[in-house]
DNA sequence: AAGCCTTTGTGAATACGCGCACAAAGTGCC
DNA sequence: GGCACTTTGTGCGCGTATTCACAAAGGCTT
């Protein structure tokens, strides 16, 4: 993925949270909220691990790069927890969205419960298709790609959600970033490609499901009836990025 | 404990392809079926790595997991690559769908158009709700989840795609895993306990955005400007909220 | 207040992924 | 046929991620 600028070294103030752990920081926070909701007060890493689906280790190594919130024999705050790490992915603040393409796709996001839950509004839904432009969509009248920069402009949009049909993405994507926007969330199925210290995260359907498919084959007997391999093992690529928790 | 510590031990005669390379290998796929489609009949590492937006070395040797298809002083016959590619994802045969909840989410799924080009075919729609049941949805109509069990045996589903409410996630994953299916894409905002042997994607949109607020908040100044964990010992009642950075 | 028990935080070991750089291998020109 | 040029395939070193295992730290009981 575009990564922004090489941070070669690392000062041992470390600011500096690994990717990894930054990507499921987010698990943690809703398996806490979770816990919030039942009234769970404190949580030991074992059980919350299990929640999130990790190893309690990983966990708490990740938690520890956000800081010392554990308390020895005891476990960690929910409610604090939930603070921490709200706060380090910066969702102690608003953050403004703009949907660009109100097909299938774009309508669902716009409904999305998630992303309002969590500080991201939405501020914009455009489309190019005369036909949709106008239509009331989850509260919001579809605006026009004419007027893109003015709605980045306008409602001060950081975060642009592209879901435009493949050959408009990069189009959409050049126009965003020359706005000013430098976090693109994108599902079509293009690699975009951006200047230096803007971020584009891609989400890619059939990817997920190819790659499924490619376990399932593994699982029915390799390519082509060829044979499994490895002999007498369990089966090779039984649930290796997303653990069972328990069987 | 479950036998998993033996996949450890990966020989080059195993066609234990790392599962790095194998998350790539659909974007190579599409690339090349780009240029397929332009007339292009061979391709150097070069040239493709940069139209899947990867450094050339790592496809290189991407690729020599599948084998040895390039010519030197040459490159890559597209048409074959494209070939070998599909076969070792699984994509030479066709792969029979189930989409478990028909909201926005999963009416976006139903007509999207990256399945069905792929070998993939949706056999089913499902939903718990009557006033969904019956409808017609991208030429396919809705049947109620009672009859997941029957949906999945008559036409031979291999991969369920769930696109519930979270809370209704792990019980239909529960069910189809019962059902014979080995094969899950979740959409829903839980993480799914499933046995030994079932392999489980997961998409989550609002995690994908919480990632990018955080590179984002660094941007604005974060990580130089203020020590977000320094300090971060105020309590979470002492609203000691971040700044919201520019307008 | 001392000792026991639980759980965190982290050093150390291991596995994994990435990208450089180069020898090997093939093409095509002369 | 030989030579120069191009491009593959991969050995190697480096940084990151994961997991184990344990000492340190705190609470609780007696």
């Amino acid at each position: 993925m575009t990564s922004r600028q090489n941070r070669n070294h690392r000062d041992r103030a470390d600011r500096g949270i690994p990717e990894a752990t930054v990507a499921r920081l987010p698990v943690y926070l809703r398996a806490l909220t979770g816990l919030q909701e039942r009234g769970v007060a404190t949580v030991s890493s074992e059980e919350l691990a299990a929640a999130a689906g990790v190893n309690s280790a990983k966990l708490r190594k990740d938690l520890s790069h956000l800081g010392s919130y554990g308390t020895r024999g005891v476990g960690y705050e929910v409610e604090y927890l939930v603070y921490q790490i709200s706060r380090e992915l910066g969702l102690t603040q608003d953050w403004v969205v703009a949907i660009i393409g109100v097909g299938n796709l774009g309508r669902a996001l716009a409904g999305y419960g998630g992303f309002a839950s969590r500080g991201f509004r939405v501020a914009g839904l455009l489309d190019a298709d005369e036909a949709i432009v106008g239509q009331e969509i989850s509260g919001m009248t579809v605006e026009h790609t004419d007027r893109l920069e003015d709605v980045i402009a306008d409602h001060g949009v950081s975060i642009a959600v592209i879901a435009t049909p493949a050959a408009a993405a990069q189009g959409v994507c050049d126009r965003v970033v020359a706005a000013g926007v430098t976090s693109v969330l994108n599902f079509a199925p293009v690699v975009l490609s951006v200047p230096d210290g803007v971020d584009v995260r891609k989400v890619d359907l059939s990817i997920e499901l190819q790659i499924l498919a490619f376990h399932e084959q593994r699982k029915a007997g390799g390519p082509d009836g060829y044979a499994p391999l490895e002999t007498g093992d369990a089966p090779p690529g039984a649930t290796q990025y997303v653990e069972a928790v328990e069987a």
